[in-house]
DNA sequence: TGCAGTCTTAACCAAATGGTTAAACCACAT
DNA sequence: ATGTGGTTTAACCATTTGGTTAAGACTGCA
């Protein structure tokens, strides 16, 4: 039997693994340690091992729950027959709630990828990821009848999941730069919600000419 | 007499200062060991601390290096003379390009803003950094004036640097979601260049009815 | 050639780290 | 009360890690 199976609201298995999400959001793998994340639970350290076997192991469930919490709703989104501008809107109001509440997960997907990328495309990484294809199909068909503006549409997909994600990524370099105290920047980042639809749309406006 | 003052091509010391970039700018603080730096750089590793006297100082050499390369151009785009249009031209050209260039360089930068945000401020960031002022103002006048399209200074600059940074950051995780193989991807990204620059302007035109 | 200063090496050190072990503890059934 | 299986503990282990040390090698100058 699986004593993974058998888990349920705090457990001490439970407990490790809110502990050790926490830390590893943080901190991401090489910089977690064990014992670090058996204070957090307010256990002794041998029960992460006892549980989860090893570090690896441990940070691989975490990872994927972080991962496994997105991926329907990132679906949802991308797949649904809603007309494009609904569904724009539906996207960047999903993605920029989604990091608004969990500030270090962006931070810890980017991080882990780009440090151990054959790694988490093939332990942390599902293998039937969301397809843009119909979100693709369905910004094509707008650009034909001349409702917008001509954009390679990976050009838009990766443009609006920029501006959500990259400005939360960047939150303390940009409180400096721009000047503003926590609370400030704190509202201005949740004020990105409509400044990135607003600037998405007006990009999209056909030209006069045409 | 501070050793550091004395570095030329290829000595021991720049040998050090050389392969601790390449490996910190990977890996981070944390996951950075001396040894590997030592190795990287064909040099015992009691050299590290001869030269450099403790894993922390050199680190914080290599950051400041980082930024400190950086600034100068930044602060050159931000505070030129120059119209609007070409100062954002010049912006996006320079940040695309100095990315593509060093390609771990953003995301180290952020990594260890969001890892130690405190010792970043601190100790790496310098504190004359290039003002936004002038570019806002620029930006200000231009509202105003009913040449582009209004929107909030920062909300245009946040927007800008997302575009231009980002993809690089999600560079794996865009390959493989929008299912594009090594060699589109780099041509993919060095095309942002005018993909970013054409959807600013786009969202920037006046609305028609102004 | 000798000397002093600098550079380099290999061995060593103490602490940290992920992991192991055996015994104690607990709950339940007989 | 005893046995059993599961959980927890404290001590322990081997390796890794950043750092130290002392001796040897090298360099430049008198």
């Amino acid at each position: 039997m699986d004593k993974k199976e058998t888990a349920t609201t705090d457990t001490t298995e439970q407990r490790i693994f809110d502990a050790a999400h926490e830390v590893f959001v943080q901190k991401g793998l090489d910089g977690t340690k064990m014992q670090e994340i058996a204070d957090r639970a307010g256990i002794n350290k041998a029960l992460l091992h006892y549980y989860y076997r090893s570090k690896e192991k441990l940070y691989e469930m975490v990872a994927k729950g972080v991962i496994t919490r997105a991926i329907p709703v990132i679906r949802q989104t991308l797949e649904s027959d809603l007309p494009l501008k609904e569904k724009i809107e539906a996207f960047i109001d999903f993605y920029i709630n989604l990091i608004s509440k969990n500030t270090f997960v962006p931070m810890f997907i980017l991080g882990e990828v780009n440090k151990h990328p054959q790694y988490f495309v093939e332990h942390i990484l599902p293998k039937d990821l969301p397809q843009p294809q119909k979100f693709l199909q369905q910004l094509e068909a707008e650009i034909a009848a001349g409702h917008i503006r001509p954009i390679r549409p990976e050009h838009l997909v990766v443009n609006i999941v920029s501006m959500c994600v990259f400005p939360f990524l960047a939150k303390p370099m940009a409180a400096i730069i721009l000047g503003m105290p926590e609370e400030e920047i704190k509202a201005f980042l949740l004020e990105r919600k409509t400044a990135v639809k607003d600037f998405v749309f007006a990009a999209l406006r056909p030209d006069p000419t045409a």
